[in-house]
DNA sequence: CATCAGGGCCCTG
DNA sequence: CAGGGCCCTGAT
């Protein structure tokens, strides 16, 4: 089907992190969903990047102590990277997983939460991050919408073996995305042969955006937190529900907490309030709950939360939620 | 076999 | 601002 392309030349430099750093957490979420262009195993994470016109794999690799954190990366590309490109990309890659968020803050705020705190030492030194860009995660919200987890998975592996590039670095075959320039040419009719079904019309749309450069990741992420939100609702096939997934993941607000879908709903009603998730508490109560209860930080706390849920749940435990995920 | 909701969003009235 | 329609799929 697809040939790869080897990747032959190897850059590596390391990064310190701000400590306390948890490799593992950070780099691998048992809820991400997942996409076909990243390994991951303790202590270490490939992943496929596009970078400008460039193809690059990556390996992260922990090295250090969480206390004394360095983060280990090697760089495979067609052509040598210059000093600048490694620079510029140290900087990207340090943006994308909160290399340098610094949690003490928040650490104190919950160190005496009787709900909070346990995960604050499970997974102490995880962030929240987001490997792509913000076009690649728009992809993403799009074949999350409306779908189960078993069809998003399809349809994402379809599109990447259609439109994305299969690289083979460090023993590893993984795809690449593809550029907005590239699917923004492509007709709906081919798209649908895909079945994506009605997405292949957001799937242009925003691909025609970005190509067109009327969304500049790097410009919004200095705009304002409202700014942002309303340049990504203008986008065609773009929503409440995806928008509040990329403010989080992708311009790392986590104050941020506005919509509460349904099958999020009787999950949190479950771990908040224990409730029966298949009647679960009305998404008001829950917003107030946890926008009141988790102040100022409410999705870094959700988010561990959650983690600690879903990591429970890959080594065996929490069966309640199977039925609520519909893999 | 038909019907329906799903990890939403657009468009219409 | 409420509600129908949308691609497809698995569940019922």
């Amino acid at each position: 089907m697809s040939i790869s392309l080897v990747l032959p030349v190897l850059t590596q430099f390391e990064l310190i992190p701000s400590a306390p750093f948890a490799f593992d957490a950070t780099f691998f979420k048992p809820d991400h969903f997942p996409t076909p262009d990243h390994v991951w195993q303790p202590g270490v994470r490939w992943q496929t990047m596009r970078w400008g016109e460039k193809m690059l794999g990556l390996k992260f690799e922990q090295r250090g102590s969480v206390d004394a954190p360095v983060l280990g990366v090697s760089v495979w590309s067609s052509a040598a990277l210059t000093q600048a490109q490694q620079a510029d990309l140290a900087r990207e890659l340090t943006y994308r997983y909160n290399l340098d968020l610094d949690l003490s803050a928040f650490y104190q705020r919950f160190q005496a939460d009787a709900h909070v705190a346990p995960l604050l030492t499970q997974f102490r030194g995880m962030r929240l991050m987001n490997p792509g860009s913000l076009y690649e995660y728009l992809m993403i919200a799009i074949v999350l919408q409306n779908a189960t987890v078993r069809r998003t998975v399809a349809m994402m592996r379809t599109l990447m073996e259609t439109y994305g590039t299969l690289l083979e670095f460090d023993g590893q075959t993984l795809f690449a995305f593809w550029l907005p320039e590239e699917l923004a040419v492509v007709s709906e009719a081919d798209l649908r042969t895909l079945k994506v079904g009605y997405r292949a019309k957001s799937f242009l749309r925003v691909s025609q955006a970005f190509a067109k450069g009327e969304i500049d990741e790097m410009a919004l992420r200095s705009q304002p937190k409202e700014t942002q939100r309303k340049a990504l609702l203008g986008l065609y096939g773009v929503g409440p529900a995806s928008v509040w997934y990329l403010l989080v993941d992708v311009f790392h607000h986590l104050d941020e907490l506005n919509t509460i879908s349904p099958w999020e709903q009787k999950i949190y009603s479950r771990l908040f309030f224990g409730t029966d998730p298949e009647s679960p508490l009305g998404v008001e109560t829950l917003r107030e709950h946890i926008l009141s209860h988790f102040s100022p930080y409410p999705m870094m706390a959700v988010h561990y939360v959650w983690e600690g849920l879903f990591w429970e749940r890959r080594n065996g435990g929490a069966e309640w939620l199977a039925p609520l995920i519909r893999l």
